[in-house]
DNA sequence: CCGCAAAAGCAAATAATTAGCTTTTGTGGA
DNA sequence: TCCACAAAAGCTAATTATTTGCTTTTGCGG
């Protein structure tokens, strides 16, 4: 049985580490060329076409790649969309900082409705469950969560699990089962419950 | 392109609307027959192997039909999967009736929350995703409970919604993406909050 | 009881996956 | 700096899964 790493344990990070070199230029190793390559292809294809029609054989040939290379890594299409979902779920930037911690878990509670329930992003969250570790799903959010609270060091403040429960999962349960995503009011009242004492 | 139609829309009800025999019975059609088999073979499999091996040419020999029905029918394995898992989803029998109306939510959710931790039930809850109509999943907890609140006609009680979103959202939202399932103190906790005005 | 359409079966063609072996490539030790 | 080793990629030939066109069965309505 062959090792299956995906990329989260052993990111491009690990090659740079002794360059200080211009972050555009490609990483180092060969296997973090090919991983770049296929993820990018991947990332491609799935603005092209259907999530469900994407192939091994398709992604390996726009990656420039050998379809082997691909099962031998991730071992399907599954593993590897789950792969490429959690990479692209790293948030790119810092939760917007309005000064009140009301604002900012808002602000955030609303750009992750916003970004999770499009087409791709529902895919996303849908992928990231055959990833190895779907629970580094929870890590982001719970990060991102952190910083905000850690903003307001002097007041009194809810639990990261208190707003991830009464927040984070009502807006992913209803997009990934319910009929409808959550109306942007019921997620007001939902904000207002986690944060009330 | 083929019509998939998975079984939901088109359940044995329709083969029985005429006969009031022994619901014992095979219902009707030839079509009817060959979905329960296939059903039943997949359910058989699941308890003997792992999820990610079960193969279609494999479920479509031990239910003693052609593979290309199940592709003609289903598409992949995971949207059979998925039509096994929406089957089995479907509650045997009503919520317990403890005699108050927090009591019968409790009992619920520490059900619901048992049930689905399991090895099987987090493997549901991953096919669910992949079916037709995954919104059934969350129509058939909104049921649930509705049944629940209608057993308390004359006091102040929650929406159904409500209920959803604080009880079965986080508990679900746990196992998929979370480290560990909620622990049962939090989950009281989670019914407090949305039993509490 | 007959004819029609929907679903199942069959089998050949195509496509995806696995497996064994060879080649490339980056790393760490002389 | 160069060399040997191991990890990962490539290649290719099985094997296995999926699709497709056509035939047969079967249940329903006339």
């Amino acid at each position: 049985m062959a090792f299956r790493t995906g990329c989260l344990p052993q990111d491009p990070v690990q090659y740079r580490k002794h360059k200080m070199t211009a972050p555009t230029l490609r990483p180092g190793g060969r296997s973090a060329r090919v991983q770049e390559s296929i993820h990018s292809a991947v990332r491609q294809l799935l603005e092209e076409q259907d999530r469900a029609s994407v192939t091994v054989p398709q992604i390996a040939a726009r990656a420039g790649v050998t379809p082997s290379t691909i099962y031998r890594r991730w071992g399907d299409v599954s593993a590897l969309l789950a792969d490429v979902a959690l990479a692209r779920m790293q948030p790119d930037n810092e939760p917007a900082n309005t000064g009140s911690l009301h604002g900012d878990v808002r602000a955030w509670a609303e750009q992750y409705l916003d970004e999770m329930s499009s087409e791709p992003g529902r895919n996303m969250l849908y992928d990231v469950q055959a990833a190895l570790k779907p629970s580094y799903c929870a890590t982001i959010i719970g990060g991102q969560l952190q910083t905000i609270l850690d903003r307001y060091p002097d007041q009194p403040k809810p639990s990261v699990d208190r707003l991830i429960n009464l927040i984070a999962a009502p807006t992913v349960f209803r997009i990934l089962f319910a009929e409808a995503p959550l109306e942007v009011e019921q997620l007001h009242r939902l904000i207002e419950i986690a944060l009330n004492q």
